[in-house]
Formats: C-alpha cells, structure tokens, sequence
DNA sequence: ATGTCGCGCTCTTTGTAGGGCATAATGGGC
DNA sequence: GCCCATTATGCCCTACAAAGAGCGCGACAT
C-alpha cells in the first residue's frame, strides 16, 4: 500500500495551519473548542490537536455564526445542535403552527361540549 | 366625533407596558433604543416615550432574535437591516400567527362568558 | 379650590458583571 | 528554533442594571 494514498485519506491539520485559514489566533480555536462539544479534534500522543476536513468543516460552521452572522457563543452553540440553521427556522414555524392547532383543537373540544347541553 | 374611536386609533403605550408585556426591564428598552435606529418611539412633549402598535411590533423582532434566537445586537442590527431577508418573512408569519392566537383566546373568552350566563 | 404629601411612573447618567478572547509563563517534542 | 501543549491571569467591551432626580396625580387636610 502507498504511503501517498494513506496520506490523502489521513490528511490531518495543525491548529496552525486552521488557523492560518481563517486568519484567528491559535487560542481562539482551543478557546472554541472549550465552548463546543461538537468541535473535538483527535489528539496524537503527543498531545497535538489533529483536524480532519470534517474537523474544520465545524470549525467553519462556528467561525460562520459568530463572526459573520453575529450569534453569540451560546447562540450558535444551539443552533449547531439543531441540524444546521435553515431546518432551525422551519421548526420555529412548525412548532407555532402545532402550538395554534392544539388550541383550536382543544377549542373545538369546548364548543361541541357546550352544543351538547343546549 | 367620539372619544371612543379617537382612543382606539390612537393607542399608545407606555415604556412599563411594553416592558411588563415582554418580561423586560425598561432600562433594557432604554438601551436597545440606543442600539437600533429602527427603535425610535414618538415621545410626548414631556419626554415619555409613546410606543405605537408598530413599536413594539419592532421590538418584537429585536426580542426574538437577540433574546430568544442569541444574535448579538450588532448580529441582529444586520439582521433587521436585510430587506427582504428570509428572517423577516418568517418573523412575520410568526407574528401573523400571534396575532390570530390572540383573537382566539379572545374568543374563547366570550364563548366562556356567555357559557356561564346560560 | 388649593397647598402639599407621598407614590408610582418616567427620565438620563453612571456603574458593573461577565462574555470573549489574548497574553504570559512554563515546558515538551522534532 | 519553531511549533505545539496547558494553565493562569489580564483585559476590553457588551449588554445591561442601578442610582439619582423629576413630573403628575389622587388623597386628604386647610
């Protein structure tokens, strides 16, 4: 087996260079990474962080929240547990509508109980 | 022309309305008036605040995205300034459904009264 | 009627906890 | 020598809350 093809399925990257990426400081990730469950790099038996592409692709969902959509860290902490943002607003919708349902439901209820006793 | 109909077109509240309507404390809606130019209540010659339906209407909105979405307010300052924005559109169909809501426990109110009266 | 005494609401200005990192200190591996 | 690690501490804003002061209104005595 090349060494080349291992090396492209295991390509890993330093905080370094992550952070050279986006243009943070270094502390700014292990800051995140504190913050985030969800951004939890392996780490070599050194100790060093090793970030796969999937790794920076959450790196890179946070650094979208907060640095370009202004969330606070608490915020994009939520909406990274909901499967991505667009799905995020739909079950605000959703969860208005069904609480509106369940009120004119209950309400139905009442109205068909007060007919029966006339 | 009657006091009535004066009354309800005119309709205003004051800053303690709003705040007890929202679960806020007024210096918090002092504050964000300083922060959102879109915030910008009339104000009676004596200085107070007067607070039509479309005041709070805006409020609303800040409130949501800062106090129940976590924007920062410069992050919801962006928000509100996107015309046409995806956001607004649902905030408004949120607040559409509000405000059907509102008839409804309304309605539910009457058909109780007039229940008891029987 | 009118003075005036709270009382509740408002106003503006000032103070401050903590959020969000950065920096410093110390040390290890290649 | 350079990049990495942890831990502690520093520090500047953000996002409010509290403080201090003023108005208007009902009550109650004058």
């Amino acid at each position: 087996m090349p060494y080349k093809e291992r090396d492209i399925t295991k390509q890993y990257f330093t905080i370094g260079e992550v952070a050279e990426q986006f243009g943070v400081a270094t502390s700014l990730i292990r800051f995140w990474e504190t913050e985030f469950d969800e951004l939890a790099p392996r780490k070599s038996k050194k100790g060093n962080r090793l970030f796969t592409q999937a790794d920076v692709d959450i790196f890179r969902t946070i650094y979208h929240l907060v640095k370009e959509r202004g969330y606070t860290i608490a915020g994009a902490r939520e909406m990274l547990k909901q499967k991505g943002g667009q799905l995020k607003d739909k079950i605000d919708v959703i969860q208005s509508l069904e609480k509106v349902r369940g009120f004119l439901v209950n309400l139905k209820k009442e109205i068909d109980a007060a007919q029966k006793g006339e």
